[in-house]
RNA sequence: GCGCCAGUAGCUCAGCUGGAUAGAGCAGUAGCCUUCUAAGCUAUUGGUCGGGGGUUCGAAUCCUCCCUGGCGCGCCA
C-alpha cells in the first residue's frame, strides 16, 4: 500500500537525520512520525506534521526541519512535496500512480479492503438476551452491532467466533415456566411479574394441546402477599406436584422461544457460530464444573474470603465499588459467579480476546467481570466490552409510545416488518454505540436522499446501471486527467483499506457507515458532472474505472455492514 | 452520595491516540431535467464546540473544577 511506503521512507528519513545530528529521538515522537490521509486537495494526498514535533528534539524550527526532510524524501510514485503552513510536509502523488492503484482495486474486486495483519482468535459474544420473550428494538441494536464488528475483525484478519449466551437457568426461567404452565391450567389467575403476552398464551395452549389434562391444586389465596415469594412458590409448587410437567415445559418453551429468536435473528442475516447454554457450566457440587473450576480459581489465587456463611471474591482489590459475593448462604452460586464460570469456560478455549457486547445498563458489571477475568486468565488473554444505549423511536416528530401495556419495548420483529431489515441495519449502525439513539421511523421508510440508506443505496445501483451499459476495458489506455479530477472520489477509494483498519482498530463501525455515505456523495457528484458513457474512448474507459471501482468499494463496504448492496431500485 | 456515558449549527449527528479556515445531512434561501434513474446535483445562510481554569508552538480533542442530561449502583438475572 502507498500510504505503508510512505511512512516506512519518511521513519527511515527521520532517522538518517537524527543520527546526522547524533541527537535520540524518544520513542513517543517516534510513534508519532507518520502520513495522514487528507480529505481536502489543497494539502495533497497525505500529509505530516512530524516537523512539529521534532523541532524540539533537533534544536531547529518546524519548518527548517520539513525542508530538511523533505530532500530525502523521493519515491517514484511522488509528484512533489511541498512545506507549507507551520510546516507541514505535504505530499502529491502523481496521478499515474492513482490510475494504477485504482486499476488494482478493480483486480482485486472482493479482496479490496481486506488485510491479514492480525492474527489473533476473538471471541465475541453478543445479544444473549434471556430466552423468557421476543427480542425487542434494543436486543436488536446489540446484534446488529455484533454483528457489524465480526464483520469488521474478519476481514481484517482476526479469526472470529460468534457467539450467544443462552441464560437458561435461573429464576427468570422458572419464572416463566410458571407462567406457561399457569396459563395453561388455571382460568383467572394473574400474579404480577409473571410473563404476558400473546407468545406465552400461543405457547401455553400448544402446550396443553400435547400434554393433555392436568389438575392443578395451586390457589391464589394461598400464596404470599410479597408477589417476589408468591412466584418463587408457584414455581416451587410445580417443581414438587408435577415434576414431569415442569420438565416437560422448560424444555418446550425455552426451545420455542429460542427458535423464535434465532429466526428473528437470521431474517436480520445474523447468524451465531456458537450458541452457549448456561446449564452446561454444571453445578457447584460438581468439581469438575466450569462454576467449581472458576470459584476454585479466584480461590487459589488469594482474592476470596467468608463472610456471612457466604463466599466473596475482594473486587475491590481490582477497583470495584464493594466485593461480590460468589457463593451464596444457601450454598447457591450467584449470577455473577455463573458467569464468572461461562468466561473460565471462554478462557480454556483458548481466545486471545473476548469481546463482550452489552446493554448500556449493564455497564456495573464490567469492573467485577474484568476482575475475574484477570485472575483466571493466561498470558496475554484480553476482554474489552462494548456497550449499545437505548433506542427510541420516533414517529411523525412524537415518540412512539411502548408496545404493549406493560410497557415493554417495541419488538424487533414489528420494526423489520414495518421496514425491513437493511435500512434498520444502516440507521442503527450509523450511530455510536455508546449513545442513545433517536430513530426516525419516516426518515426510514423516506425513498429520497434525506434518507442515507437509501442515498447510499443509491449510489452503488447508478454505479450498476451504467455499468450493465458498458464495462471498464483493462486493454484501453486510461486519461490520467480524468482520475486527477476526481479527487475526493480517488481518496476515499485508494485508502478503503486504511480507513477499514482504522474502523477495526477503534471498534467503530459507526465510521464505516459515515465512509460510505461520503463515498456515495462524492460518486453522486462525479455522476452528474462527468457522463460516464462518452464518444471519447478514453475518457470513457477513465470514468468506467473510477465507477467500477466505486461499486466494488460500496459493495466490499456494505458487505461489512451485512446489508445487501441493491443493482436496481 | 459514588461510578460510567454524554453535552458541537434551529434539528439529527460526525470529528476526540492534540495539528493548517470546526464538518455532513435535514430544515431555510437561490438555481439545475430533449443527456447513463432529478430516488439526483450546484451555490448560499447558520457555530464564543455546556461553562471556568490549566498543560503547549498549537486544544472540540489532554488534565482539573463546576453545570445539565441518560444509565447503573442486590447473597435479582
Amino acid at each position: 500500500m502507498i500510504l505503508d511506503r510512505l511512512n516506512k521512507k519518511l521513519v527511515e528519513v527521520v532517522k538518517n537525520k537524527a543520527a546526522e545530528k547524533s541527537v535520540e529521538i524518544s520513542e513517543e515522537i517516534l510513534n508519532q512520525i507518520y502520513f495522514e490521509i487528507n480529505d481536502e486537495e489543497s494539502h495533497g494526498d497525505y500529509s505530516t506534521s512530524c516537523a512539529l514535533k521534532l523541532a524540539k528534539t533537533f534544536s531547529m524550527n518546524p519548518r527548517e526541519v520539513a525542508e530538511s526532510l523533505v530532500e530525502h524524501l523521493t519515491l517514484p510514485s511522488i509528484k512533489s512535496l511541498a512545506v507549507e503552513g507551520a510546516g507541514f510536509i505535504n505530499v502529491y502523488l502523481t496521478s499515474n500512480e492513482k490510475s494504477l492503484l485504482l486499476k488494482e482495486i478493480v483486480k482485486l474486486d472482493s479482496e479490496w479492503g481486506k488485510n491479514e495483519k492480525n492474527k489473533g482468535k476473538i471471541l465475541i459474544e453478543f445479544v444473549s438476551s434471556n430466552p423468557t420473550g421476543p427480542l425487542h428494538v434494543g436486543h436488536g441494536r446489540g446484534a446488529i452491532l455484533g454483528m457489524a464488528l465480526s464483520n469488521l475483525l474478519e476481514n481484517s484478519g482476526y479469526k472470529v467466533t460468534k457467539e450467544y449466551y443462552v441464560n437458561d437457568a435461573g429464576r427468570q426461567i422458572s419464572i416463566l415456566i410458571s407462567s406457561i404452565l399457569v396459563k395453561a391450567y388455571i382460568k383467572n389467575f394473574n400474579i404480577d411479574g409473571m410473563y404476558e403476552g400473546s407468545y406465552i398464551h400461543e405457547l401455553a395452549q400448544e402446550f396443553s394441546k400435547d400434554h393433555g389434562k392436568v389438575d392443578i391444586a395451586l390457589k391464589s389465596e394461598e400464596l404470599s402477599d410479597d408477589k417476589e415469594k408468591a412466584l418463587d412458590q408457584i414455581s416451587e409448587y410445580f417443581q414438587t406436584n408435577h415434576a414431569n410437567e415442569w420438565e416437560a415445559a422448560k424444555n418446550f418453551s425455552v426451545a420455542n422461544i429460542l427458535d423464535t429468536i434465532k429466526q428473528e435473528l437470521h431474517s436480520f442475516d445474523i447468524v451465531h457460530d456458537n450458541w452457549f447454554h448456561e446449564s452446561s457450566l454444571g453445578s457447584i457440587q460438581d468439581s469438575d464444573s466450569d462454576l467449581s473450576k472458576s470459584l476454585s480459581a479466584i480461590e487459589k489465587a488469594g482474592h476470596t474470603f467468608s463472610r456471612d456463611d457466604a463466599i466473596w471474591f475482594r473486587t475491590t482489590e481490582f477497583k470495584d465499588d464493594k466485593d461480590r459475593v460468589l457463593l451464596r448462604e444457601n450454598g447457591e452460586p450467584t449470577y455473577y459467579l455463573t458467569d464468572v464460570g461461562y468466561h473460565k469456560n471462554k478462557i480454556d478455549r483458548d481466545y486471545d480476546l473476548c469481546i463482550n457486547i452489552f446493554g448500556a445498563d449493564h455497564h456495573g458489571y464490567i469492573t467485577r467481570l474484568t476482575a475475574a477475568f484477570d485472575v483466571m486468565k493466561s498470558k496475554e488473554q484480553e476482554i474489552e466490552f462494548m456497550l449499545y444505549q437505548l433506542v427510541n423511536l420516533y414517529e411523525d416528530g412524537n415518540k412512539r409510545a411502548m408496545s404493549t401495556r406493560k410497557g415493554e419495548f417495541y419488538s424487533l420483529e414489528e420494526l423489520r416488518k414495518e421496514l425491513g431489515p437493511d435500512v434498520i441495519k444502516f440507521f442503527f449502525l450509523e450511530k455510536k454505540s455508546d449513545h442513545p439513539m433517536d430513530f426516525d421511523i419516516n426518515l426510514a421508510k423516506d425513498e429520497s436522499k434525506n434518507n442515507p440508506y437509501f442515498y447510499s443505496q443509491y449510489a452503488h445501483v447508478r454505479c450498476c446501471s451504467i455499468l450493465t451499459k458498458k464495462n471498464f476495458d483493462p486493454d484501453i489506455q486510461v486519461d490520467d486527467k480524468e482520475i486527477e479530477k476526481n479527487f475526493d472520489i480517488v481518496n476515499k477509494l485508494l485508502n478503503f483499506p486504511h480507513f477499514l483498519e482504522r474502523y477495526t482498530d477503534e471498534r467503530s463501525p459507526h465510521s464505516l457507515v459515515h465512509y460510505v455515505k461520503d463515498l456515495s456523495a462524492a460518486f453522486h457528484t462525479f455522476y452528474e458532472q462527468n457522463p460516464v458513457i462518452n464518444d471519447e474512448e478514453k475518457i470513457e474507459n477513465s470514468r468506467l474505472l473510477l465507477t467500477l471501482a466505486t461499486r466494488v468499494v460500496l459493495a466490499n463496504s456494505f458487505r461489512i455492514l451485512n446489508v445487501k448492496p441493491l443493482e436496481k431500485m
